[in-house]
DNA sequence: GCTTAATATACCTTGACAGGCATATTCCGT
DNA sequence: ACGGAATATGCCTGTCAAGGTATATTAAGC
């Protein structure tokens, strides 16, 4: 997929880009198309593949809460080392001695 | 990874919120922890799992070249409807499995 | 020290996946 | 219509990941 984001490629440059035998090459890109990550418009015998946005969008979406997280981290770890005990998700019991 | 955003949860909460056993959860967190994901607090028995942002921030690095292909998309597929209206017949394409 | 709770590790089995080779398919040029 | 170029598919194999069971480890309470 990164070979694909400067250009559209046909599969025999991926071929030699990937090392990889033609089939080899071809069966990925297949896996690609039907996961709607790549498509592909025909060329004489050749089939040029491309990468397709919209995946790449949901992949965003999923990661928003994670970048939240992130964003949020650096105010957080400084609370974190003034109070480290916050709510606990269990029961607990009781500390001793 | 999904279920620590909101807190942290030991082993056994998590174990339930999967519905798998308890071993298997924690292999899921060893490979997290190894490859820098998560990391977890002692807390008597239980170990406290939470997420860690540096990798999601790898992730997001990865991600930016698709984003700008993303963005560029958008004023590619206005011109693209343009085409389509005067649409002038492409290459014939043919369908078969 | 012993028991129990919580988690980790070892070991095993099953299934998925990647890659290769051989072959089929598609499409152009002649 | 035919040959060749480019790509796709079928089949086979080795590797690896995931999940489960059984067991070890860690830590606390008594």
């Amino acid at each position: 997929m990164s070979l694909l984001i400067s250009s559209q490629r046909s599969v025999g440059e991926l071929e030699r880009l990937l090392h990889m035998t033609q089939p080899t090459v071809s069966k990925h890109l297949r896996v690609l198309r039907d996961a709607g990550f790549v498509e592909a418009t025909v060329d004489a015998q050749r089939r040029l593949y491309r990468l397709t946005p919209e995946p790449l969008r949901e992949v965003e979406a999923w990661l928003e809460p994670f970048r939240q997280l992130w964003s949020a981290h650096v105010d957080a770890l400084e609370r974190h080392l003034d109070r480290m005990d916050s709510s606990p998700p269990e029961k607990r019991k009781k500390r001793k001695r």
